[in-house]
Formats: structure tokens, C-alpha cells, sequence
DNA sequence: GCAATAATTCGATAATTCTGGAATCATTGA
DNA sequence: TCAATGATTCCAGAATTATCGAATTATTGC
């Protein structure tokens, strides 16, 4: 992930209508939700919902599959990752990211899994 | 750290400028970076600059301190792990993050560093 | 005090975003 | 085919954002 997708990830996620419906996903889980239960559970208008929906979409933080007439929305926990891992890398390749400041920054490393970082204190 | 103070982080950052801004400054670590550095690294009008370093710091992403002309900016690393650990915690509260999407969220835990993830794989 | 330097604030414009009602599209079931 | 349901797209208005030149504030050194 580079600077733009970042920034443009972190655009799309950055409203608090749409952070609200990526976290409604992120703990719907794996099978995901459709529009009408997000739209309930927010109380957004149908097409507010939708334009948020859309741009969440095209940024890659979310996936729509068609049930029937429902649409069922699932979060892209990937995208999520590329950036945390991102707003952590550069941050951890430096001596700051040892100090008590920097504990998220462990171990992000999804090609990786030998770097599990020692506990702090 | 809320959904809104998380949306409002994310916003500041969802900004090309403004994320390299950023970036510069965790770059250059604990002992910041001069606004005209960060002026000519960037290669940004001085009041444009000025602007986006307004809405970092009143979001908390950023600090200055004065040393004599020069303003000195320090990235708040505190504030980037919150929202990392915002954007980490719901999912990491789940079954999907113990699968091999979600590695990112593993030691997220200042209080609790016990919780070293096994390795995925 | 005054010139020089560093940075912000003011003011203004173009562009984008957010919102939601109305219309439309897609799918189901009778 | 037709009504009903789920969701999107069209359209428009209000608000916010991004940008930057010009003016202003803050600080230093002479």
C-alpha cells in the first residue's frame, strides 16, 4: 500500500457515518450484513447509506455480494491490515518504535510470522 | 478512543498532503522537523502547509514546540497507536482475526502484554 | 528601533463532500 | 405480468475543504 491508498482509505473511513458502518461490518464477521440491516441499525437514509456504501467500496474496505434481492456487505479485514500495517512501518523500523509509545506496531508482518515481538515490561 | 475522535484522526490523515506531512514527522522521530523542512521536503505554499499542520494538531496527530524562530513539529506517536488500536480491537475480538487476514491486530495491548499471538502458518 | 527570517492568519475561489427526496433498477413470488 | 421489496442512481442544495497570495505576527541580531 502506498501514500495515496492510504490516505484514500483512511478518507473513506475518515466520517464517522462510514467508520460506523465499517465497524457494523467488522463485527457482523465473515458472513457480513445487508444494506437493510446496516440501514436499520444506523437509521441512515437509503440513499445516504448507499453513496457511503459506494465510497467505502471503491477505496477497497468493503465487498457486496448479491443474496437474492438483499445485498450482503462483508468487510475487507485485508485492506484493514494493509493499512494498520502501514500507518505502523514506518514508525517501527525506527528506535522510537522500541519505546513504551509504540506497542502497535509488533508484529504486522502477514509473509512473516517469526517476528513476534517480546512483551514490554 | 471513540468512533468520533477515530473518524476525526482518520480524516486528518485521509489527506495526501497532509498524510506525508505526517509521515515526514515519524520519520524523523522524536526530534521532529522544522515547518520550513517540512516546507521544502514537501515543496508546499507556506500557508497551505500551515493549514494542514493546524488541522493535525487539533486533532492531536501532531505537536509543536517553539525554538526561537523555527517551529519544531513532532509527530504524537501515543495518538497514532490509539487509532491503530481503534482500528484493531473489534476485529481482534473475533474468530476472523485468528485466521490469516487478520494478523495486524495481534499485540495491541499497553496494559495487558501477555497476550503474545501465536504465529499464523 | 529596524531589517530579516519563520510561520501564521486573512480573504477569496474552485472543488469536493454530505445529505436525502424522487425516480429507477433488480429480484422475488404470486 | 404485476405488485412488493431491497437497493441504487439521479439531482440538487448546503456545507466543508483545499489552495495560495497578501498581510500580519513572532523572534532574532545588529
Amino acid at each position: 500500500m502506498d501514500l495515496i491508498n492510504a490516505a484514500q482509505a483512511m478518507e473513506a473511513l475518515g466520517n464517522p457515518t462510514r467508520l460506523a458502518i465499517f465497524r457494523h461490518l467488522v463485527v457482523a464477521g465473515r458472513s457480513g450484513a445487508p444494506v437493510s440491516g446496516i440501514q436499520q441499525a444506523l437509521d441512515i437514509a437509503p440513499s445516504t447509506l448507499s453513496h457511503h456504501i459506494a465510497r467505502l467500496m471503491r477505496h477497497g474496505l468493503l465487498r457486496q455480494e448479491r443474496r437474492g434481492r438483499t445485498l450482503l456487505c462483508t468487510a475487507d479485514y485485508a485492506a484493514m491490515n494493509a493499512l494498520v500495517g502501514f500507518l505502523s512501518q514506518e514508525c517501527c523500523a525506527r528506535d522510537e518504535c522500541n519505546s513504551d509509545s509504540c506497542v502497535a506496531a509488533s508484529d504486522i508482518a502477514p509473509d512473516d510470522a517469526t517476528n513476534v515481538k517480546d512483551p514490554v515490561r
